[in-house]
Formats: C-alpha cells, structure tokens, sequence
DNA sequence: TCACCAGTTAATATCGATATTTTTAAGAGT
DNA sequence: ACTCTTAAAAATATCGATATTAACTGGTGA
C-alpha cells in the first residue's frame, strides 16, 4: 500500500535527491574543493535533468558549500586552513552560546534526548562509519537542541556541516585519532545532564578544539 | 556602443534578477509574511521564465525570506514577535562580537571607511529613502568589516536584512522614530574610533534595542 | 616574442512544453 | 449530516531544446 518501507531513504523530488548527493560528495571530499561543477557532467552523474542540478547548487550555496558565480556556473567551495580557523572558532562560540542556553533552560524532555542520542551513538560505533557520523551529529545537536533559537542552532549545524567536511578533507590518509572520542563524549553528556554548564562548555569546546589542533596539522602536511 | 549606461541597475542574469526584485518585495512588505509565491504569478510579475524565479527563489532561502516546501512550492518566510525577538537577540550578540574583533583589529583603512560611510549615510539622510537605507546598512556593515571573520560578518549582514523587514512590516502606519538616530551613529562612530570597544558595543546594542523595543509594541497593537 | 583579435568550441542560462503531484470540488454510500 | 472515494482543476517539478555567454585556439601584426 504505502511505500515507505520500500523507498526508505529515496527523497521524493529529484531536487532534494540531486541535493543530498551533491552534498554528501562536498562533504565526504568525493568533489574536491573548489572544482568546477558542470552541469552537465552532474547531470549524468545524477541522472536527472539540468532544472534539478541547478537547483541543488543554488540550495547548497546557502549551506556554503557550493559557490555560484554569475554567469559562470558553480564551483565546490574552496578549502584553506584561515577558512577552518574561522569555521573552528566561530563554531566554539555559537556553540557555547548555544549549549549555555539549553542549559539554562533544560527540561526533562531534553535530558533524556541527550540520554538517547548518546545512547544510540554509543551502539553505533561499531557500524559503518556513515551511520555513526550520522548518530554523532544528532547528539551535537541535541544538546543544543534547547537554546530556544532555531536560527542559531541553524548556524551550528551549519557549521559543523562545514567542519565534518574538513576532517573528511584533511584527515585523507591517517588513521583515526588516538583520542578517546567516547570519553569525551561521556563528559559532556555528564556535564550537560549534571546542569553544569561551566564544564559542559569546557569539555565541548576541549573536544573541538583537540581535534581542531589534529586537523590543522594534517593541513600543514 | 555599451549598455553600461542604459542598463545601470539591470542585473546580467535573469536570475539575479530575479533575486534582486524579489528579495527587495519581501524586504519591503510587498510580499507580506507568509504569502504563497506561485510560480505562474511570479514570471509574470517578473516577465521572465519559470526556471530562474525558480532558482532565485531556491537561493531566497539560505537568506531565510523564503520557504521551500517539498512538492508544494514557496512561501514568503512567516513572521511573528517570536522570530523578531529571536533575531534581535542574536544579532546583539554577534555584532557585539564582530564590532569588537574589528576595533581590536582596528587599521588606518579600516578607521577611514567609517568616517566614508558614515559622511555618505549623513549625506543621503534627505535624498530617498532607499538611498538611505542602502547607506544605512554600508555603514553598519563597515563597523564590522574588520572582524577577520567573513562568515561571522555574513551572518550579521542577514540578520541585519531580517531585522529590516520587520521594521518594514511592523512599522506601517507610525511616522518615523522620534529617537535622534543621527545622534547614535554619531556616538558608535566616535566611540569606534577611539577604539573604545565597551563604549562602541554599548552604544551599538542600545541603538538596537530601542529600535526592537518599538517596533514589538508596534507589533502588539 | 608578445599582445591582440577573430572564429570556434564548450558551457551556462533560459524558454516552452509535459509529466507529476497536490488541492479543490463533487458525488455516493452509510 | 458526515465521511470516504473519485473526478477535475491548479500548481509544482521536470525535461529537452535553444539562445547566450564565456573559454579556448590559432593566427596576425607590431
């Protein structure tokens, strides 16, 4: 009768298609930055027409992922180590910001999210590597879930849309961190849950900026 | 021989166009919150095809002016006394922080484009009053140009934007403020060059939240 | 050798028509 | 009267083709 089960995952427009995948292949470094994006190399890609393409691009161009030049079609967003910086540290602040607001105003509600995104987090380590990347933004979110300001949380996401993307970009090679990722985690989710605010911002902003300092050697390399 | 002259104002592409016409309608009101933006409408309104009111549409929504509901078209971003207060907060906020990145950045060159942009916004106070605006927001934006941060001063200019409109569409009727804005500018001017951050902020936030607190009564009544 | 200027190629932007989907309206059955 | 189903209308989304614009190439004159 319906077909969610069998369509799972497969959006409804070829629009919003076009634009996932295009996103995903930004963001995973599958399009490299700042090439060319060609619409009708895209539109074979893709399979689909030129309206769809074009129409993801200019989507993507509020996520600052794809630039848009007049005239001249479009382009992956460039990537430098001043842009990271920049994505880095303004991530730090809105984020604080963000998680002080949730804080302050924190709710049953809203713990036990944090209580389940982190759950689902933890049994998603051993999965494949989308799946917990996906689980891992939904608990970053989460605990930011409670400022009370959509659009701020927008720029959030927004940002650490941006940083994944580094990560992805920078850390080609190596291996993963040596870091104990899951502790961090649980430091914050303590923090948070304890309504500490002070340390939840310390312990998030630690996080960040650890694998900040990680990312900003790779570059270098 | 060239169009320059004739054509001043005319955007090359359709879909700049496009952008342009309908990012000031709702800007200005001309497109009320809310409103349904049928596609058939527009290209007439806008004697162009359907594809570039699409895509001008498509990119209206990184700005958050418009909607974009899968499968069911465009809307003009809605707007309530929630969202307004939303935006004022976190504008205060982030122009806080990027007026006091660029004081404590502060250049010769950078001095030098407030002094420029605040004699062209003095100087357009008469003329029309789309020419002030245009200024208006030259200026403001000037005061944070040195911040280091391009995204941080992309987000403050779309605030900004969306802060306009509700000053747009609140302030219908009622004559203009009996506030001497003049007098403000003049303070954050001052206090900007002498790089006197708390003062420039103080007077910066001050100035914008009187003009909130205005207009949410206006939108009370 | 180099800058400059056609002519050619390639890509973008745009149009008009069509397929799909949603919304509206109407009718049948309970 | 009310809901459910179905037909008609309207609007969106998409396609394929064309016009416009930018990029390239090779040759010409200093």
């Amino acid at each position: 009768m319906n077909m969610n089960d069998e369509m799972a995952g497969k959006e409804s427009s070829a629009t919003r298609g076009a634009y996932m995948t295009l996103r995903d292949m930004i963001l995973t470094g599958a399009l490299p930055a700042g090439q060319k994006l060609k619409i009708e190399q895209l539109r074979g890609l893709l399979k689909t027409g030129a309206s769809p393409v074009r129409e993801a691009l200019s989507l993507l161009t509020s996520d600052m992922l794809v630039e848009r030049i007049d005239q001249r079609g479009f382009r992956a967003a460039p990537a430098n180590k001043a842009n990271f910086e920049e994505i880095l540290e303004l991530r730090c602040t809105l984020e604080e910001l963000a998680l002080r607001k949730s804080i302050a105003a924190a709710t049953p509600q809203w713990e036990e999210q944090l209580i389940l995104t982190h759950h689902r987090m933890r049994k998603s380590a051993g999965q494949d590597i989308a799946i917990f990347e996906e689980a891992h933004k939904t608990f970053h979110m989460a605990l930011l879930a409670n400022s009370g300001s959509p659009m701020l949380e927008r720029y959030c996401a927004q940002l650490y849309d941006l940083n994944i993307r580094y990560r992805n970009l920078a850390a080609g090679g190596s291996k993963y961190q040596s870091r104990d990722i899951a502790a961090e985690h649980e430091e914050i989710l303590e923090a948070a849950v304890q309504y500490n605010a002070d340390r939840a911002c310390a312990c998030l902003l630690k996080h960040y900026r650890l694998t900040g300092e990680y990312l900003a050697r790779e570059m270098d390399a």
